[in-house]
DNA sequence: CACTTCACGATTGTTAACAACTTTTGTCAA
DNA sequence: TTGACAAAAGTTGTTAACAATCGTGAAGTG
């Protein structure tokens, strides 16, 4: 989710277990986990690996979330309270405090999580899930395909989003929504593909 | 998928393992699966349970889907080309001869099949994966809340919403999928609830 | 020098025994 | 008869040893 771990990274057991200090059983649970996310891939009999998508599921994310997240924001301007929106808007100044500070990992992650928290403004348990597994695939798509400065969103856009969620507007929310998309898509390099190995223990810094 | 578990039915792994001849090991493995897509809930230490959804997820899934398959039939009827659609015409013919020979759990298996089929026309892994998720979620509440005559999608809905999407009349499939959505859930008893609790090893009847 | 083969080391998959917990059963007393 | 407590049975969670598989490098051959 914060792109910390590179796409094709190895995760070996043992690691795992000295890193975190756990016995290999809870390590192969957590692994069976994030490969039913497609969040890695487990090889059989050759261990687990960071999922590295390529272009044609880069592609689909997109379509998947185009397809869900413009009825999603129209719904929640035409039909949600203030209540559920608050937690947007604490978690917009979250993004401009990380942003002012330079905190890279830290604004990535809370850039993808702003769109997680709409769905979860739905209050619809699968809604929410969905959601929160695109938006995980996305950050590794935009941490393979991405240059190094669009690894976030573009500043300003969450907050135009939000505002015109609040004030009703759900045609214009859901086309900012969709620009916003686009945007993100079309930051990407679909070409050239960054391929980084760095050492397990660490990037995870141990306990 | 079929309704032969009714939910609270408890898993033990024990059974599991004699009814399917096989270590505890890929019992576990299983289990865990299934309840990472919220089929059956594992209580610590008490063991594994098949999911008992109430009104208030039943209703989410049906937002859910609401939200999500009207687009994706739209998206159908404007882009997709007749390839993809044999698939379901192929599978109508199966609804219809499983309907002739009376086979319930044939129907209700394949009814709710022509959903997820509808998804993967699309060729999207991911929208395929939610829809699978959200079809057979709605398969338990059915199971849960459906008076036994409506276990089953009304008759020709299906294939209405198929010729809508060939002649490419992306508005009436719409329309078309959303009726058939409220029928679906319109036939639902939210009040009552049956629940059976039949013996495993026979409702999954050992290989 | 290139290529194949074999064996070793390392890693993952599986099994079985053990530990911890929950539920049921049985006993005793009020 | 009911309630509480205790023991026991059954089930799940964990651990550690074992088996199977894969990748690598050395040795051998053309």
């Amino acid at each position: 989710m914060e792109q910390r771990l590179a796409p094709n990274t190895k995760l070996s057991e043992a690691r795992l277990c000295e890193t975190f200090g756990v016995g290999r059983m809870r390590v192969r649970r957590a692994l069976l986990l994030l490969s039913s996310q497609g969040i890695i891939e487990l090889q059989s009999n050759r261990g687990a690996y960071v999922a590295c998508p390529d272009k044609t599921e880069a592609n689909d994310v997109f379509a998947a979330r185009m397809l869900i997240e413009p009825p999603l924001v129209r719904q929640l301007a035409q039909s949600s309270s203030d209540i559920n929106l608050s937690v947007l808007t604490d978690h917009i100044r979250l993004e401009d405090a990380a942003r002012e500070k330079n905190e890279r990992t830290e604004i990535i992650r809370l850039s993808g999580e702003f769109h997680t928290k709409l769905a979860e403004a739905t209050s619809n348990k699968f809604i929410f899930r969905m959601m929160r597994e695109l938006v995980t695939r996305t950050s590794l798509i935009v941490g393979l395909f991405g240059s190094s400065e669009n690894a976030s969103c573009p500043d300003d856009e969450h907050s135009k989003i939000l505002q015109a969620i609040q004030s009703k507007n759900a045609e214009l929310a859901e086309q900012l929504l969709i620009s916003h998309l686009n945007h993100i898509q079309g930051g990407l390099e679909m070409e050239t593909r960054q391929e980084p190995q760095d050492d397990l223990a660490t990037i995870l810094g141990a306990t």
